[in-house]
DNA sequence: CTCTGTGAAATTTTTCACAGCG
DNA sequence: CGCTGTGAAAAATTTCACAGAG
């Protein structure tokens, strides 16, 4: 598959697509292009995919029992090893396979499975809380789901999703929209619309 | 505020916050610092929170139905008028006030309710259709937690969320802690750790 | 001939640094 | 004085464009 190919399904500029591929080294061949599935060991390779990274989820609401049983992880060779609440209701419920194990066993089920990555799925209120615990349990890597915003100590990777933010930059979008509701002629060519765009390419 | 505490707040630099927020227009005060509430005002303006954007939710597996319960999405302006699955034995339940009603209606649904953001929440493999059946009832947005590729026309937004895509990034940052374990003692200045950083300020 | 890999150019983003307002 | 607003500089990212490998 050429550049030109992979820019087009990612929706990119080309060059951007062999300048990036070139980091990882060369693995393209000229005048054919590149091997699909040299590539995907290539960069699994550099993501450290072809490792085993122990997944706990702490907070079993709506959000983390979705992310429990999302299959996504597992498809992605990761492997959520723990699923931990503060709710003692909760506790001793299961999701799945796994069972549902108390905050205060953190530590233990953190050096027992060696959990690398902590995904927060807590309310926002405990969010700071779940994160220190998380932390001094020896997690190194964390996901946060709750709006809320978190700090980390130096050496501890942290990534945010907020969901309510993403509709917000959709809004920012819709406010701004070529029009509001593009009433062209089903059949028509292509609608005139060109402006500020998040959309990528077709 | 000062820009200088606006900025550690954010983790960012504070002649980023100054000139991000000089876009706006003139909000500071100079010797003084910024309002925050007419900040949030001005933001929220401009961003376009000030209105109201109904919201449908496709799919009510776990993710949607997590989707459908996070709080976070009303508090900040954004209203879900619409569950939407294709399954015959979920259309006609609930999830908290809101009835699920068939894809089939959708139409009809995002004309009567003016829905300008759909949140796809559905399997990959359906996505795409979902995404077409969205933008053919006339929705400006779409939010897509699928993990799939889908591609909309020009003048619609798309943004995607994929939960796997945020592990992998946190992999390949674990991948290349410091340290593996950050064995110091408690208590220690701070560890020497200083190499790539997913991780903001503190 | 085609398509990669990559210097160099263009563009965008971020930071510096300071005039000047309150 | 302190802190904003902003030109100008610096840095980072993206694109161009083409030599040369297959």
């Amino acid at each position: 598959m050429s550049s030109e190919q992979l820019a087009e399904l990612a929706g990119v500029n080309a060059a951007k697509v062999r300048k990036d591929l070139s980091y990882l080294g060369s693995y393209g061949t000229r005048g054919v292009g590149y091997d699909v599935s040299e590539l995907v060991d290539e960069i699994a390779h550099e993501l450290g995919l072809t490792q085993d990274w122990p997944v706990a989820i702490v907070g079993l609401g709506n959000l983390g029992r979705a992310l429990a049983n999302y299959r996504g992880f597992g498809a992605r060779g990761f492997r959520i090893v723990a699923l931990v609440d503060a709710d003692p209701d909760k506790v001793g419920g299961s999701v799945g396979e796994l069972d549902i194990e108390s905050i205060d066993d953190l530590g233990a089920i953190v050096a027992d499975r060696n959990v690398a990555i902590g995904v927060i799925a807590t309310p926002a209120g405990v969010a700071q809380e779940v994160t220190d615990r998380l932390v001094d349990a020896g997690v190194g890597s964390i996901l946060n789901f709750a709006p809320a915003v978190v700090t980390v100590p130096d050496g501890v990777s942290l990534r945010k999703v907020d969901l309510a933010t993403e509709l917000q930059i959709l809004s920012f979008y819709q406010q701004h929209r070529p029009t509001p509701t593009p009433l062209v002629d089903a059949g028509a060519p292509t609608p005139p619309a060109t402006a500020v765009q998040a959309t990528r390419r077709r």
